[in-house]
DNA sequence: CGGCAAGTTGAACCGCCTCAATGACGGTGG
DNA sequence: CCACCGTCATTGAGGCGGTTCAACTTGCCG
């Protein structure tokens, strides 16, 4: 019932037609909504625990640890994300989420997915291609910091990030708020934070895109998507669905 | 009723306990089982296709193409893995799936799926499984290239299909069959092959892994381990099951 | 005002890439 | 049977991108 489900129907609605019973079901998914504060753990990489969220406001991350210290963001989630389908379906997850604003999120029990699985099955499908979109962004991940330069990775992933935003109504060609520090995104990028800020400043001053006071403004989104050598055929083709004319 | 299907079932069993039935029921989900030749593409990038694939005999890769001609690796796939399952859910597949010696797969439509999840629930949920499975391990690929050194990442690729392939009883802890040339991991490794190769002699001289002639050999999987900072609990807890008693 | 986190800049180092050449092997046709 | 070829593996020398270490600044909050 409450309004915050937006996002996450919005979202849903881009991949596949749902139809009001499918909406009711999805309240009844859900369970206990509420707001965390930033920086808190939603989900401990290997520690059991089987829950999974759906993000309705504010900015998330997953990330692994490894033994040294270092951290590798694996993804950034915004609004309308469902978060730790993994770590519903295995014994055990190998990454944590946390918050990176204050961000409000519903529950999702075992149950309640398993209930919708067979009571509507269109809109498990539904859910299930969500997953596959999320994993197609890890995957889009891994080229950027495996086969592209710094610049081109980062350029790439602010652009991500706007398709993302823009398919929940909280970006426009202009830009949008982006929440993130250097140290996180660079932590995503695979670089450290001093060379990612010579990289942003690489960005800025031809003119193709800012990132600073935690918003993302882009002066000229073509050129940006040259230098990123933007393919985003994962991304893009969606978006274009009737409730993104905008 | 091939003998073929062994991988595939080995592997959901070690997910999830599986009953006749099911094993009846997967039977019925597949059609079509023949021979590949090395080389060949079975699900191609930006085509979209919505076929799947049971992988039983041979080795295959998931890749991506930049408009520039680089390629990353996106996964290797090894007998008993189900590949395709994204480009059943999604309109268009971002990525392309070749083999890499000659190979033996049974197709799966998503009408035999779709069936599956209806008649066999606890099944789709092992397919489901395996998935999430392979989709972590593309995780922890990122992690390898973003934030590990050549040595540490190449040490880790090779003890993380050494545990895939032991799942399905491929490999032995002195080793396995590998049929990769060193350019195709380099191309996974985010390496180039030239400095691939000058990091398996850092491998091989110390006495902890080698790679040669289409077979790995570990001399000592423990260092090899320790030089990774392996950290396997996404691969390692399971094929403890029944199955592995080896 | 003091303290901490995040951003910014500089200088030096090194891991990995690029370009280039050679060796080893299997296949193919003369 | 050997000359020719393409693919893969191996080694060398030199250059660049990104790291490391080390300031210093800016903004926010107590």
């Amino acid at each position: 019932m409450p309004h915050v489900h937006d996002c996450f129907i919005r979202k849903l609605s881009a991949f596949h037609p749902l139809i009001g019973q499918d909406i009711a079901r999805l309240r009844t998914m859900v369970s206990s909504t509420r707001a965390i504060p930033a920086h808190q753990e939603l989900i401990h990489q290997a520690r059991p625990g089987g829950r999974a969220f759906v993000l309705h406001k504010g900015w998330a991350c997953s990330y692994k640890l490894l033994r040294d210290g270092e951290r590798q963001v694996v993804d950034f989630h915004v609004p309308g994300d469902f978060l730790g389908l993994r770590d519903l379906l295995l014994p055990v997850c190998d990454r944590s989420i946390v918050t990176v604003t204050e961000a409000i999120v519903s529950e999702v029990s075992l149950q309640g997915l398993a209930r919708t699985f067979q009571q509507a099955p269109r809109l498990a499908l539904a859910v299930l291609r969500t997953a596959c979109i999320e994993e197609a962004a890890v995957a889009e991940h891994l080229v950027d910091v495996g086969r592209r330069s710094a610049r081109a990775r980062t350029a790439h992933m602010l652009i991500e990030l706007y398709l993302r935003l823009r398919l929940v109504g909280l970006a426009s060609p202009a830009g949008y708020a982006c929440p993130l520090s250097q140290g996180l995104l660079a932590d995503a990028l695979g670089l450290t934070s001093i060379h990612l800020n010579r990289v942003l400043r690489r960005l800025r001053e031809p003119g193709l895109a800012t990132f600073r006071n935690g918003f993302v403004s882009f002066q000229d989104l073509h050129g940006l998507k040259e230098v990123a050598a933007f393919d985003g055929s994962y991304l893009e083709q969606i978006g274009t669905g009737p409730l993104l004319a905008a």
